[in-house]
DNA sequence: ATTATAAGCTAATTAGAATTAGCCGTCAAG
DNA sequence: CTTGACGGCTAATTCTAATTAGCTTATAAT
């Protein structure tokens, strides 16, 4: 990795503990392994730090698709896979998911530091609102709703049901992020909403 | 108000709209109506504005009890209460709720400075745990719990039937708190989710 | 070989914000 | 009435952190 994208890789690690404000161009460049003003060779400013770790933000999630979605894939392939799946393939499924967002580097210091920047701009509330609430919505509804489709689960209102499948993921992801050591705890919990969401909404009752 | 408590009031509303390093004891002073050294005849520095605010809300809390719970009295009393209620009367009661969380100034403000200052340090982070998450959680359980016993609703998963119920509201809240504007879109999904709620755990399926 | 460019460094400079010094008026207690 | 605490003000002061200036070296293209 060149100079230009340890900046921005450290400058993540460093405003996603931290958050902008409280991190100084100091601090970045000594991570890096050089000294501050030689920062300013590759970024025009702090600022312009911040903003390039947006950009590549964005294009990392273009590429993406959605965020907390099933398997990163398209939807109709991940219902196909999901159609045929008993519960406790489904719970490692969704523990795999919630374990690959929890720890995948990149994208949890940018989950973290969005949630300290969310409240600067209006475009990064927005940014936020996206990443974790429109787009696992949308997704993972429009997997859900094959799923009925299909007769697989049951619902007359599959909008809500996909509510009642994520919230209880992302307040576990935000406990974690805020205190990891709490991990174990909120797999088991994790565990156990799907156990009980697949009981609701799944085969048996239907 | 005295300015000594003018000062906290005005400091936590722009903690909660910018952060703590975003604010400079100037902003706060200037919305006072004061110079910003007057402010250190009230306070230490800047750190201990913020640590009063913190101090404050604490004790808030200890005549509280329970943060995110359902009429903010004792469980008994709200769990006879709800026994009796039908499922309007019963969305009615959970929307404000939600409405009194998302409007109530103090309680907004202070979520909203918890949200961003989470990260600072270890302490921030228990307090936002033990807010929006142990108390709430632990609280609402016991209510639901006691309507379980009495058979107004049905599980054999307390803590994740809670789950189901909290998740939904923290994770519309946090949209709330974020873009305010779509108020009205939360609350309709609030309502769904409260009617469906009743419906997979309540009188019907039981 | 020469030169332009990229990327680093040290040593200022600038700028912004917190805090301190020290003065003044008010008012309540003695 | 007078004195001392309280709370406010203006004018420094100090600190910190971002940024700029200007020098140096390495390398790659001409």
């Amino acid at each position: 990795m060149d100079t230009k994208h340890r900046i921005l890789d450290e400058a993540l690690t460093l405003f996603s503990e931290k958050g902008y404000a409280n991190v100084f161009v100091n601090d970045i460049a000594e991570r890096v392994g050089i000294k501050a003003p030689s920062l300013y060779k590759h970024y025009k400013n702090k600022q312009a730090i911040f903003d390039a770790i947006i950009d590549e933000m964005n294009s990392r999630f273009m590429e993406q698709a959605g965020s907390l979605n099933i398997s990163g894939m398209d939807p109709t392939a991940d219902a196909a896979i999901y159609k045929n799946m008993n519960e406790d393939s489904m719970i490692e499924l969704g523990k795999s998911l919630f374990l690959y967002y929890l720890h995948d580097d990149y994208t949890k210091r940018f989950r973290k530091m969005l949630t300290i920047e969310q409240f600067h701009d209006k475009e990064l509330a927005h940014v936020y609102q996206q990443q974790y609430f429109e787009m696992p919505l949308s997704y993972q509804g429009m997997l859900l709703g094959l799923m009925v489709s299909q007769g697989v689960l049951v619902t007359d209102n599959v909008p809500i049901m996909t509510l009642h499948f994520y919230a209880p993921i992302y307040l576990l992801l935000t406990v974690c992020d805020r205190e990891p050591e709490r991990e174990k705890e909120a797999l088991k919990m994790l565990e156990e909403h799907l156990r009980q969401f697949d009981r609701i909404y799944g085969r048996t009752i239907a």
